[in-house]
DNA sequence: CCCAGCCTGGTTTTT
DNA sequence: CCAGGCTGGG
């Protein structure tokens, strides 16, 4: 095992101490800070540690700072790094390092160089919700055939597209893909895409992909400012490379072109993001394009235990395509590879939480230290009403963000077209909400002719010799709405990103509407609106404490820098408090985190391995290493889980054992749980399924699950703790509930969550008619 | 133009 | 099962 850093503190000069903690591989892999490096890390290989240190050598050495540009996956793995680099290097030099996601960073160079491309300072990023919006649209103004152009479809074809560096206009050229456009029965695709480019332009707007594309660009077609950025980052760190795609590779490349000394850090067997455009070929094509590369590969794994690294090994050997390299540990064997074995969704959680349980008592584990692990988002609720059951806070990752709530978005379009005015998305949002007599035929007209003049929405609305070809009435309204965004507009000149939300807020009567609703769903809509505000005002007061990256600059703290960052900001950053809660999230979360106690949920094929990925071998293959991932997140403890059938759309279904199962079972695994039958279920050996050889699955199975959910029906629900204070936002026992203030005692009579959106709802019946709401978290409140 | 209430379609992962 | 679209009455 390695020493600690206190440890090495005590023995070495400490400016260097942090050498001594390093193996020889990894130590060669920081002091190699000159030309090109890879390092294929395997999973819990020190990979992170040795980005760390490699950075705070090169400024121990004399590097400055603002030289160093890092890029990472997850906005979260940035802010660890930084903190860890703090400890080494100090707040001075750390708050220097330019450190984020590629799409953090390139947005804050395409703001700083958005005149060159033609785009307003404050462009607006659109999300998935606003592009397939504005697909949606395109696709209707054309006319075009609804059952086969679908907004989601057209979405991924451009995206990959982008991802792949292909312009409206080279789409429009390539045979291949007319080919495969005109197989699915969409030859207007072109179409699509050039007049989707051309819109997003129009409203000053970039999606997701854009902002690789857009500095992709930036930085091929204006060689004074590339110059400008090969000269500010001479060292280069990118993370998970193997997870870039095309774009992301041109763009480091460029700025590495002059100095060379670009440090990618990766591991073939964990790239899991091809669906999103990423090559594992990045890997070769650096080989070729880097051919002095100084090559680093880490195998010895730190994190988990010679069992967990067996399987994981394991797991891998069933891929063909591969990189020759295997982990191992001097770590101790650790505990069996649990199976857990369930007859249905219910059963399976039960199963889960009860281990839990056991585990936390004999293993001292706490509930921090356990993940739940899951392929698709929908599967958190099973879990989630479990935990709930039995009173462990949990916390759920990914899934419906905060900034994706209906009101949320509605507060922020009018944010967003106080910066943009040209925003199409933000404004059809909000042009009729509150309503003012706006309408989709007015809407609709306005649209028209924005097109035919090749303007923008807001262009023609505030150009007299457009709006006045509406009617009367329609110029009136219309007329009104323009008036309140240039009061709005004006006003961002004096007043600060807070208090500017604020008025807005007011003034449209966006806040006077929701706390004028006293249903419990306009009450939590109103709060959520209230903890908007105060983000914004935490944004604003962060950023002025902030140092300044580079010298002679200052921190940004407008309206149009909060709503960017903002954009980009995913579930897993909210910096909410983490300990005493059960992880649950996704295997493709769950990258680069680990956790002492793992379950992998749900193994059961068709589920994950996803059915959508069982087309051709390149997905399978896929989804096995999104197994890698999953397995090699634990520490200590591993299980692994499925069940016999669960419901899906309502319905009851039977599933049967991941194939991933029969692959691994032979090593280190004991069954948990599991009810073996007469006549034998599974048939690998190893564990005993529910799986019938003939008819997929017995009717054991299903009088199971029917007498579960006799009993489901039976529970009682959950209580009140002992001397409960409903004024007071105490802490309910039964996970992590608050109690509303403002209603009075009462009885609980029901609990229900609404699918993957995870909103939760506890009913009181106090008197006749009245009801109260509990809110879980920070999750929201539903239906009566 | 707005709302409530029925009906239908969707089945993956995310910056 | 659930969300979003569509319809028909105010």
């Amino acid at each position: 095992m390695q020493p600690n850093l206190f440890d090495s503190l005590h023995q070495q000069p400490a400016k260097f101490g942090y050498l001594e903690e390093l193996n020889e591989v990894q130590r060669a892999a920081v002091e190699t800070t000159e030309g090109p490096v890879m390092i294929i890390a395997g999973p819990g290989s020190g990979k992170t540690r040795v980005l760390t240190y490699r950075i705070a050598h090169l400024i121990n050495t004399g590097k400055a700072p603002w030289n160093i540009l890092s890029l990472t996956f997850t906005n979260k793995a940035a802010r660890e790094m930084q903190e860890r680099i703090t400890a080494i290097a100090g707040t001075e030099a750390s708050g220097k390092l330019w450190m984020g996601t590629f799409h953090a960073i390139f947005a804050r160079i395409l703001r700083i160089e958005a005149a060159t491309l033609g785009y307003p300072v404050n462009f607006s990023v659109y999300d998935a919700e606003d592009t397939k919006s504005l697909l949606k649209t395109i696709i209707s103004e054309l006319n075009l055939n609804p059952d086969y152009y679908k907004p989601n479809v057209a979405y991924n074809r451009i995206s990959n597209a982008k991802n792949n560096l292909i312009t409206p206009a080279m789409y429009a050229k390539s045979d291949d893909i007319r080919l495969t456009d005109a197989a699915a029965n969409l030859p207007r695709m072109p179409d699509i895409y050039t007049r989707y480019a051309n819109r997003c332009r129009q409203a000053g707007a970039m999606d997701f992909d854009d902002l690789l594309l857009n500095t992709y660009h930036l930085l091929y077609q204006h060689p004074d400012i590339a110059q400008k950025y090969q000269h500010r980052f001479k060292y280069l760190l990118v993370d998970e490379f193997q997870d870039t795609n095309s774009a992301q590779y041109a763009i480091i490349k460029k700025l590495a072109e002059p100095h060379r000394c670009i440090c990618v850090v990766g591991d073939d067997a964990q790239s899991i993001y091809a669906f999103r455009g990423a090559t594992i070929e990045n890997i070769l094509n650096f080989q070729r394009d880097y051919p002095e590369a100084a090559v680093f590969k880490l195998e010895q794994n730190y994190r988990s235990t010679r069992k967990i690294v067996e399987v994981a090994n394991r797991v891998i050997a069933a891929n063909n395509r591969q990189i020759n390299k295997s982990i191992w540990t001097q770590n101790d064997d650790g505990h069996n590879i649990q199976l857990l074995n369930a007859a249905s969704d219910t059963e399976e959680a039960r199963m889960v939480v009860d281990s839990i349980y056991i585990d936390r008592l004999r293993l001292h584990f706490k509930n921090e230290d356990f993940a739940i692990l899951y392929r698709t988002n929908a599967q958190s609720r099973a879990f989630e009403e479990e935990l709930r059951r039995k009173g462990i806070a949990y916390r759920v990752y990914g899934g419906v963000s905060f900034y994706q709530r209906k009101e949320v978005k509605d507060l922020m379009a009018y944010l967003r077209l106080t910066v943009n005015p040209h925003d199409e998305e933000a404004l059809r949002r909000i042009i009729n909400y509150p309503t003012r007599g706006i309408g989709n035929t007015t809407v609709g007209k306005i649209a028209a002719m924005a097109n035919q003049e090749q303007v923008s929405l807001w262009t023609v609305i505030t150009t007299p010799a457009l709006r006045t070809q509406l009617p009367k009435a329609a110029q009136e309204s219309v007329g009104g709405f323009a008036k309140m965004m240039l009061y709005f507009a004006d006003l961002l000149q004096r007043k600060n990103a807070y208090e500017l939300a604020q008025i807005i807020g007011s003034q449209t009567g966006l806040l006077k509407e929701l706390s004028e609703d006293k249903t419990v769903e306009g009450i939590s809509r109103y709060e959520n609106l209230q903890e908007l505000l105060n983000s914004i005002k935490e944004f604003i007061d962060e950023k002025l404490a902030e140092t300044p990256q580079e010298p002679n600059t200052l921190p940004d703290a407008s309206l149009g820098a909060y709503l960017q960052g903002v954009s980009l900001l995913t579930d897993l950053d909210s910096d909410d408090d983490e300990s005493g809660k059960v992880k649950l999230m996704t295997v493709h979360t769950a990258k680069g985190l680990e956790f002492p106690c793992v379950y992998v949920v749900g193994l059961e094929e068709g589920l994950f391995p996803s059915m959508m990925a069982s087309k051709n071998v390149q997905e399978l293959e896929e989804e096995r290493r999104l197994f890698y991932v999953a397995v090699t997140r634990a520490k200590q403890k591993l299980h692994l889980s499925m069940a016999a059938c669960r419901y899906r759309y309502g319905e009851l279904q039977y599933s049967t054992p991941s194939r991933f199962i029969d692959e691994v079972a032979s090593v280190h695994m004991e069954t948990v749980g599991a009810k073996p039958k007469p006549g034998g279920f599974g048939n690998s050996g190893a564990y005993q399924g529910f799986k019938d050889s003939n008819s997929g699955i017995t009717d054991n199975a299903r009088r199971i699950k029917e007498q579960q959910l006799k009993q489901q029906r039976n529970t009682p629900p959950p209580q009140l703790p002992p001397n409960f204070k409903p004024s007071d936002t105490s802490k309910l026992q039964g996970g992590e509930a608050v109690i509303h203030q403002r209603f009075g005692q009462g009885k609980v009579v029901s609990i229900d969550g609404v699918g993957d959106k995870r909103l939760a709802v506890i009913l009181f019946d106090t008197e006749g008619e009245k009801r109260i709401v509990l809110k879980f978290a920070q999750l929201m409140i539903v239906k009566e």
